[in-house]
DNA sequence: TAGATTGTTAATCGATTAACAATC
DNA sequence: TAGATTGTTAATCGATTAACAATC
């Protein structure tokens, strides 16, 4: 199990675990793949390989239990546990960041913060006080924490990027509109945000051809 | 021309932008696809390909000229005018993306900010007085604004992104972990900044596999 | 049991890659 | 011209969808 989840899969495994979750609150046992798929948008065949790339518990003539199913998808994506991250640039958008509800509720826990403007240092933000970059290493190597969000202008992302992974670092949540190259055992996401609106953007244009 | 780019294809534009743009400042005028397709990690093939979607101008023998195509990308990106956007909620996340470099560069222009607590009311950001949300028909009539930034809560996003619906906004930057659902002719793009960090994890979780 | 719905195999569809002729 | 590289068609690959037998 677990095995090999195909990449277009693994994309949707948020998507379902956000919808068995809401339907867990809402006291829901069981969902059919044929609800599901109105819910999220897909088919319901597809729903049904999804699941069984998950690895899937559902019963015929009933449906997936939805308990044991959002279960199963937090474990897959590992938020069955507390998970601690430092932040790396401490401007608008990081200090957002560090507040983003969402993350504390899914168990990421922030760990320290850095940023090297002088008169940053030492200011709290989230119960932290916000260190110089040259104490990331001491940081990462003492606590070994694992995962990095990186809110920097995009001239310093690569460089800082390699620092942190020399650290210890090993997944790397990039803002910077940059792609950063470091060794394959690294896990990277970029959110890109700027290629994201410019998507919208493009939508927007060309909303007659849909 | 601008018939019907592959969805796949149309998610890589931003990405060719950017390495277009890069090249430019850096003086080059001609790149061959499998230059181009080093720096993005895709195949030569496939990058021919998408230069085909995109339209091509390509030389053969020679490459494609990097100002034309970053030209022409910005076009049909919707990047070569202004747009005017709203922004609605301003909790950390909407004060970030307000101040957020990179949308200005694009031409983005932040034309009025809504939130509805009391206190944060008249406070300036971006040059720009908060307003209470019952203003937003009016302004965004008056304005004819077309796009709008949802950093609102969750429980809120459905119903006033069809409010912004009714009063003319056709693009939904949402940030919000909802899905919206709203007529055919609105664009709407999820940023989920929740679900792109449970793909890292999950990743990490699994770096072993790769 | 009968009805519903999954699990799984096969068919289809679309995207990526390979190949090569066209041409700068 | 010869060399390089595009434009484009055909082959491959993988993901989605359809179908239906298994079974709760």
């Amino acid at each position: 199990m677990s095995n090999l989840i195909p990449e277009p899969a693994v994309k949707r495994m948020p998507m379902y675990y956000r919808y068995m979750q809401k339907l867990e609150t809402e006291g829901r046992i069981y969902i059919s793949s044929r609800e599901l798929a109105e819910l999220t948008g897909l088919t319901a065949s597809q729903v049904r390989q999804d699941m069984n790339f998950f690895g899937s518990t559902g019963r015929q003539g009933c449906g997936y239990p939805v308990a044991e199913i959002r279960y199963d998808l937090g474990r897959l994506l590992g938020l069955d546990r507390e998970q601690s991250f430092i932040i790396v640039g401490m401007g608008n958008l990081g200090m957002a960041l560090v507040h983003y509800e969402p993350l504390a509720e899914k168990g990421f826990v922030l760990s320290a913060a850095f940023d090297n403007a002088e008169e940053k240092i030492g200011m709290c933000v989230g119960g932290i006080a916000i260190q110089p970059m040259n104490e990331i290493e001491n940081v990462v190597k003492m606590q070994s924490v694992k995962l990095a969000v990186l809110t920097l202008p995009s001239n310093t992302a690569q460089e800082v990027g390699e620092r942190l992974y020399q650290a210890g670092i090993r997944g790397f949540w990039n803002f910077a509109p940059v792609d950063l190259y470091l060794p394959q055992d690294a896990s990277i996401v970029n959110v890109h945000l700027d290629a994201s609106l410019e998507m919208l953007s493009y939508r927007m244009a060309h909303a007659d051809l849909f």
